[in-house]
DNA sequence: CGTATGACGAGCC
DNA sequence: AGGCTCGCCATAC
């Protein structure tokens, strides 16, 4: 075919959306499986570039510390923790998340070759 | 082509 | 313990 779009865009999208329910990913989780283990920002860069209606489970995608973006109040924070909360992810009392019991164990995402 | 930005990460003070 | 700076990568202007 002709449509092969080489955007990190689309290779960052399409390893967030093989992110399962009930589960979440870092931002440098994500980076890394799309090929940039450095790329941290740049998957934030395409979180922030998603449309409304996509069907991309950013709300899986946090940061590092296991925290979502902005400060608690913001919509898209609450939304995030909305959404995670109802696929079974717990929230600590500092709206963090346990990325040791949640974390995504997507091991060999980047490395499988019939995947 | 060069500069500035951005929902990050890790290190340093 | 908390906050700030630097580094990295890609996109947008």
């Amino acid at each position: 075919m002709v449509a092969e779009a080489p955007s990190v865009f689309e290779q960052i999208y399409r390893v967030v959306r093989c992110i399962p329910p009930g589960r979440v990913a870092t931002y440098g989780q994500v980076a890394r499986m799309a090929g940039m283990p450095r790329g941290a920002r740049t998957v934030g860069w395409a979180m922030h570039s998603l449309p409304e209606g996509t069907d991309v489970p950013w709300h899986r995608v946090i940061n590092a510390r296991g925290t979502v973006h902005g400060p608690p109040g913001s919509h898209g924070a609450l939304l995030q923790r909305l959404l995670l909360e109802e696929e079974g992810i717990a929230f600590d009392e500092q709206g963090r998340i346990d990325l040791e019991r949640y974390g995504w164990c997507g091991l060999d995402w980047a490395e499988r070759p019939g995947r």
